[in-house]
DNA sequence: CTGAAAGCGCTTACAG
DNA sequence: CTGAAAGCGCTTACAG
């Protein structure tokens, strides 16, 4: 099927006129400044000019150079994100809702995905500052600190996000971790489980793992409980890395009646671990996520989980932004977005 | 937890010092031009100018201003990517390759999620258009006819993925998706399957439906067979499309022994339907998917469907649309990226 | 190997 | 309501 045809000349089909303000002015009969003025305050112009003006911009076809706007204005209209990864919908999700939402304030959205690497993160960021973004939103606190500094001596509006903190870097959209895990913890003790495990990837450098952990903790530790059962596994947030968490604990704790599992993805995988191994969930062991993926609703049995709202948030976080970016923004410096615990069948 | 807590005045812990090739020429004693030149064409500096330079750089933690830099020079090193969604790890993986290759080579990735809207993918490029992209990779062949003109009309060298076409704007590295869904099929005819119904979402007008549909319909009429089953379902692709996709092509077609879906989205979701009606797989009916996803691996029954190998697709968009707008691309015109009938315990 | 001049396409800050 | 001047921070295209 692969044609070997040469590719052809670029920009054939181009009109190869650069439009500028300049050619939309010199149509209309006036100055560019006039033309600029139709585009950002076009309540200034007369209604006769602005209506020949737009008439021509859609004529000829014109879109203003964003660059030469960022430069002259110090104003690049550029949010950028950066997530640990876009793998799991929760995040992609979390970003098409922010990322429309920030387009409807006319901001474009610049993406980094890290892979849960903070070094490579930072190196992200860094690149990122050339253009001199107006705004920044960051998943979680666990970036370096020199990548904190770099956002942080932009001097513009920050959101954190998908956590709580005490040193905010400027603001905070999210829900606590600790109390998402914590509540659902305490909801398996009601539910008459009594050895509940916690599963998760990585280390405690990551504030949403360590928060998550914490509130695991705390639940058992109310309950006059011990917590003896914590598994970990290097890599990603893989299914196969699920799987091999349930085996690590039932191997060691196979008194176990519970796992807490700190993303969906890793609860998934467990699940399917029990499918093959011949466990019963929830009847031999009961199994819960976080996140709420899609996954989460449509697998047999259906996942017990922790809802954290991504779309909401997604949104919350452009307009919060957008507004203090603005000069708008008059509400408190944390917002709590709040979570929900959804009980399916797997506990 | 939500502290009432007013947030700080911007720019606090701001340096406030603009840092421009001024100011790190100024501390070595050279002009603008030659830091610049020390970021471009570092050989032609003498290698104590240099070293001063870039000792200089890092000491006043120096990011030259893209925006600037774009307008100056016309190369914005900013390449749009428009994908139909971001939920599909398919694409996510896609694009977390292809925007870190695109990183290495110097470009900053713009990606732009459509929601498998024409409409709203035409608004996304074109606004895209102010940041004067130096190159453009879209996923398929479908945008409107208005969008492609769009693109093309920019100039700059464009890939288009994830398909075949015999009528490019530029370059095309992908496969082909009707020869894909065509061995799908005529394997599972060989697997002594007969059956055999086609599950999809949308409507024809997306190319890459459309391509695997006619693979199917190919694969079916060289067996001398029928192909009655054929059902689709409005929406989006989702585990319950997937779902009622099947129970659609079940209750018309009850003598049906296998599916193909179009994606493993919709061939999970039918599968985790079986799971709930106790429809056996593959005894019953068999099932197959598109894409690989890490579930299609992991669930259980574990699914059989095609890879197109997503993140070298990633990679290898990313090499040649940089070559290409290097001016030193020499390939063909369109570059078969391959896929893969991966087997599994579902067909 | 390095520099002085001009300009990229806008917006700011005055003026009228 | 509209315009003329200056400048944002780089790079191009000469010069030497």
């Amino acid at each position: 099927m692969s044609k070997q045809r040469a590719p052809g000349k670029i920009g054939r089909n181009s009109k190869n006129s650069p439009i500028r303000m300049r050619e939309i002015a010199d149509r209309v009969g006036v100055t560019p400044m006039t033309v600029s003025r139709a585009l950002r305050t076009p309540e200034k112009l007369s209604e006769a000019t602005l209506h020949r003006i737009k008439k021509a911009i859609k004529e000829l076809g014109f879109t203003p150079n964003y660059a030469a706007g960022s430069l002259s204005s110090k104003n690049s209209r550029m949010v950028v994100v950066s997530v640990p990864s876009l793998a799991n919908s929760v995040f992609s999700d979390f970003i098409e809702e922010l990322s429309a939402s920030l387009n409807l304030h006319g901001y474009t959205t610049i993406v980094g995905s890290s892979n849960y690497d903070p070094a490579y993160e930072e190196r992200l960021l860094a690149g990122f500052l050339g253009w001199r973004p107006s705004g920044f939103v960051l998943v979680g606190t666990s970036q370096t600190a020199k990548a904190r500094r770099l956002c942080a001596d932009a001097g513009v509006p920050i959101v954190e996000t998908w956590c709580h903190t005490r040193k905010p870097l400027d603001l905070v959209v999210g829900f606590s971790n600790c109390d998402a895990i914590y509540e659902m913890t305490k909801s398996l003790l009601d539910w008459g489980y009594g050895s509940i495990g916690f599963g998760y990837v990585g280390d405690m450098k990551n504030d949403r793992t360590r928060e998550r952990h914490r509130g695991w903790k705390r639940a058992l530790a109310e309950a006059a409980l011990a917590a003896p059962q914590t598994q970990t596994q290097g890599g990603s947030f893989s299914l196969g890395a699920g799987a091999s968490i349930l085996n690590g604990i039932l191997e060691r704790h196979p008194e176990t009646d519970a796992i807490v599992f700190g993303s969906d993805t890793l609860a998934l995988g467990a699940l399917m671990e029990c499918h093959r191994r011949g466990i019963r969930v929830p009847d031999d062991l009961a199994i819960t996520g976080f996140g709420d993926i899609e996954m989460a609703r449509e697998v047999v049995p259906a996942l017990t989980t922790v809802n954290t709202l991504r779309r909401n948030l997604g949104k919350l976080c452009a307009d919060v932004l957008a507004q203090r970016i603005g000069g708008k923004y008059t509400g408190p410096a944390m917002i709590d977005s709040g979570f929900q615990i959804i009980r399916r069948e797997s506990a």
